[in-house]
RNA sequence: GGGGGAGUGGCGGAAUGGUAGACGCGCAUGCCUUAGGAGCAUGUGGCUGCGGCCGUGCGGGUUCGAAUCCCGCCUCCCCCACCA
């Protein structure tokens, strides 16, 4: 064991034994528990607030090493905040619903909801050896009725508000297993159970108008987030603005007279020489001539048998027919063709787009395969009226556009614009990326939406006090083609609410990205049956301060949550608009085959940490590199934070009484290392650089056992530098830093104690070691003492033997200092 | 195609204008040991004529001084993508 062979006999810790993990981290813990130190107390307001927050996860089976990667720096944040005088509120969960129970009880015959239970007890117990400071309390469970309760609850607030609707949508279609896909369960185009092609199909479903909150979402000036989350906010909300512009086609004497097509380059508008529909588009089949109509019918069906991917790849090859119909461009009064094609998607803008092959990379390779003409309308540099052999996209002069000919395209763009608008032939409109978000699973394992179908009242809203709709456990959740629940007949019958005939539940079920969306409020009021949380409570303790979680959540979760946010601020719930101040985005472990996740690679921790304990793996998962960075695991190295562990515990344990007091300048030495190290951790901590943290509390170790070995030091300051070690290394490593403290005979416990501080003033030495440059090279050092003037520090540099060996015979032209840190000499 | 990030010893990484390689792994030598895939100590970028020289993906530049700032390239990773 390590009894530090170097240290005299007579100065060998009589207090301690070996560091015994095993034995220690479950006694520890118990100890935290009677204690419940880590309970929150949400009344305590002498202290400022801090709600931190990890994503909670999914109840897989077991806690994977990536869940330790990700909760042990939540954790530490958590630790390290109380330690600075927080209230802290540090909550867990579990994200129970989704279709991994699903498919699990598909293979396994088992019960979803067994299946996730016994998951999340064993995690729990997983959780247990991690030694976390939550408050397991407030633990929320969200297949648990009394949490969907409140999803079903804001379901029909939403209703009533206007930011709930129901609608014909194209969701994702799995032929083989006849039942629709979560956007999730699509991987590469194919079901990810029997990797069957998906396509698309038109049901009617339910949507939450996310995209009323477009623009509002797109400022995120009020939160302190990592860039390439906010960047990935905005791309995914894709604003863009543009003209809705019409072309006539009332020729035809349809009930529609125009198509609309959707540009943000209404300056090329005298370049149409085509329009294309999506296959999709509504007037494909009322447009379409008869001499046409099997080409267009066989290409329709094509393109919907067609894979997301297959439809959206860039390399392909445009493709489209003809319909035998013409539209009219309204500035120029020209008839031009009408045509299909896939390339054109029926879910951006208006599913319609005007062909300019002059201008557009996808127009002009559509106009070449199909021998459409090009027409030049804005002219690049040096243009003379040649044939361009690639679409031109940057801005230039306005040409083959009548009165509007000789303007820059910048302008040209704003005067059709306002032609269009003065005409009513169209109007400026902003089109988003985004849509409108599709709540509506045909699946078993979900949250129940509260609607009751009546044939004559049409989809009713369960009333509030019938809350929760309770999804019946007793219903087969084998596939078979249909909903599950829509075979269970006692769940389906039920009468309408409003005229009392017989009527049928809405049989789908809401996506599990609902649930998430407000979990974190829920924590505030977890067993409060009457209000999904208290409004006082939360209007002390909303926002969540931190957030951390993984980058995959960069869009979906975030941005889902950031919408109900404001959505509950809009019906009053809260009055705040985001619902995390700060995001940390912790980086991934990877292995050679990939991610570690809970379908790939679960490397078990619980052999790790009965071989090293949990606190040399919370450790050494911190110190492989920065926390935002991730990396690949391996298990190298491990070793070296257990042997740094024991070197602690071997501290931890020494007697201080053996040491004499005489050596003030070892005094000192320790001295500056104890505030240098606080000084540094503290700001490592508060940025989550956990590595280097780590770094500085292995270096204050060293230093401490320098001073050890040297003996000259007082008992008193050995005492404090310990104490000092253990208070930083508390929210690291929590369970040694304990049993540590207590063996002191320091107050229980650690983790309710201050963080040290640190003095500026005691961070120099009395002597200090400059560096002599010669033109900028290191020729030297010297020692002076800390309060030298750069006349003394000039002169001691001068003199050095390094300084004078590349000075000699050469001409001085230029002396710089740099306080404290080095003097260069430059010679010519 | 768009966006984000990264390139530093044998390895993970540190240093955001001031001694490049902190801290750790690995390795070497020594100690201890019946033994050790344990522990402890010392050393560890390369070359060297021991004066130094070279060295942070590549090529230039700014500066007394550049991993760091500027210009031009190369490579890798991640996310989004026929967005009209």
């Amino acid at each position: 064991m390590a009894l530090a062979s170097n240290i005299p006999p007579e100065r060998s810790h009589q207090l301690g034994d070996r560091y015994d993990h095993a034995e220690i981290e479950p006694r520890i813990r118990e100890l935290w528990d009677d204690a419940n130190i880590y309970r929150w107390n949400p009344d305590d307001t002498n202290r400022p607030k801090w709600f931190v927050q990890s994503m909670f996860p999914y109840p897989s089976g077991d806690l994977h090493i990536g869940h330790w990667f990700a909760f042990s720096g939540g954790d530490a944040a958590a630790r390290f905040k109380r330690m600075e005088g927080y209230n802290v509120l540090h909550p867990q969960g579990f994200d129970a619903f989704g279709l991994p129970a699903e498919n699990a009880a598909i293979r396994g015959n088992v019960h979803p909801k067994l299946w996730t239970y016994d998951n999340i007890a064993n995690m729990r117990n997983q959780f247990e050896l991690m030694g976390n400071s939550y408050d397991w309390s407030r633990q929320i469970i969200t297949c648990a009725p009394k949490y969907y309760k409140w999803n079903q609850y804001f379901f029909l607030k939403f209703l009533d508000h206007g930011l709930a609707y129901r609608s014909d949508g194209a969701v994702n279609w799995c032929p083989e297993d006849q039942t629709t896909l979560a956007n999730e369960q699509v991987k590469d185009g194919k079901c990810e159970r029997c990797e069957t092609v998906v396509v698309k199909r038109n049901m009617p479903q339910w949507y939450f108008a996310i995209t009323k909150y477009a623009d509002e979402m797109l400022d995120m000036s009020g939160i302190d987030w990592p860039d390439k989350v906010i960047v990935s906010q905005e791309n995914w909300i894709g604003r863009s603005e543009g003209v809705n512009i019409r072309f006539d086609i009332s020729e035809y004497a349809l009930d529609t007279k125009s198509i609309a097509t959707f540009t943000t380059r209404i300056d090329t508008i005298f370049g149409v020489t085509f329009v294309v529909l999506a296959p999709e588009h509504p007037l494909v089949a009322e447009l379409t001539q008869p001499d046409f109509k099997a080409t267009v019918e066989e290409y329709v069906a094509a393109a919907a048998r067609e894979t997301e991917i297959e439809r959206t790849s860039t390399v392909r090859e445009k493709t489209g027919v003809p319909t035998g119909s013409y539209c009219v461009n309204p500035l120029n009064r020209e008839r031009v063709p009408l045509l299909v094609g896939d390339y054109v998607l029926a879910t951006y803008g208006t599913g319609a787009v005007m062909g300019v092959p002059a201008h557009d990379e996808r127009d002009f390779e559509f106009a070449k395969k199909y021998d459409l003409p090009i027409r030049v309308v804005v002219a690049p540099e040096g243009w003379n009226g040649q044939e361009i052999e690639a679409a031109y996209i940057a801005p230039g002069i306005q040409v083959n556009s009548g009165e509007f000919n000789d303007l820059p395209s910048e302008q040209g763009k704003e005067a059709i614009a306002d032609a269009i608008e003065n005409n009513r032939w169209g109007e400026r409109i902003v089109t988003y990326h985004l849509r409108d978000w599709l709540i509506s699973r045909q699946r078993y394992w979900g949250t129940p939406i509260p609607i009751i179908y009546c044939d004559d009242c049409g989809a009713v809203p369960v009333p509030y006090e019938e809350l929760p709709v309770e999804l019946p456990s007793d219903a087969k959740f084998q596939p078979s083609g249909r909903s599950p629940l829509i075979e269970h007949t006692e769940f389906l019958n039920a009468p309408c609410p409003s005229c009392g005939a017989p009527g049928e539940r809405e049989t789908d079920t809401m996506d599990t990205f609902m649930d998430s969306s407000w979990y974190h409020m829920r924590y505030l009021s977890p067993e409060d049956d009457s209000v999904p949380f208290d409004p006082e409570i939360a209007a002390n303790w909303g926002p969540v301060d931190q957030y951390t979680g993984g980058m995959e959540h960069a869009v979906m979760h975030l941005l889902y949550a950031r919408f109900f946010n404001r959505a509950m601020r809009d019906m009053g719930y809260v009055d705040f608009s985001e619902p995390y101040l700060h995001l940390f985005s912790h980086g991934t472990l990877t292995t050679e085959t990939g991610k570690i996740s809970k379908r790939s690679n679960p490397l078990a921790p619980d052999p790790l940490v009965q071989e090293y304990g949990a606190d040399t793996l919370r450790c050494y998962l911190m110190f492989l590199g920065p926390w935002d960075r991730g990396g690949a695991w391996t298990e190298s190295g491990i070793n070296g934070i257990r042997r740094w562990l024991h070197r602690v515990w071997d501290i931890g344990t020494r007697n201080a009484n053996e040491l004499s007091g005489e050596d003030q300048t070892a005094e000192s030495e320790l001295d500056v290392a104890s505030h240098t190290l606080t000084k540094r951790i503290i700001e490592d901590m508060r940025a989550y650089k956990y590595n280097t943290a780590i770094a500085a509390l292995m270096t204050y170790a060293n230093q401490m056992n320098d001073a050890w070995e040297n003996g000259g030091i007082t008992p008193e300051l050995w005492r404090s530098s310990v104490q000092r070690l253990l208070l930083h290394l508390a929210p690291l490593a929590p369970h040694i830093a304990e049993e540590l403290w207590l063996r002191n005979g320091w107050d229980f416990s650690v983790h309710q104690q201050m963080l040290p501080k640190w003095d500026e003033a005691k961070l120099t030495v009395d002597t200090i070691k400059i560096v002599v440059q010669v033109n900028g090279r290191v020729r030297d050092t010297i020692n002076v003492p800390s309060n030298a003037s750069e006349k003394e520090v000039a002169a001691a540099a001068l003199a050095s033997p390094g300084a004078i060996r590349h000075t000699e015979g050469k001409q001085i032209r230029r002396e710089i200092y740099v306080p404290g840190r080095l003097f260069n000499i430059v010679v010519g």
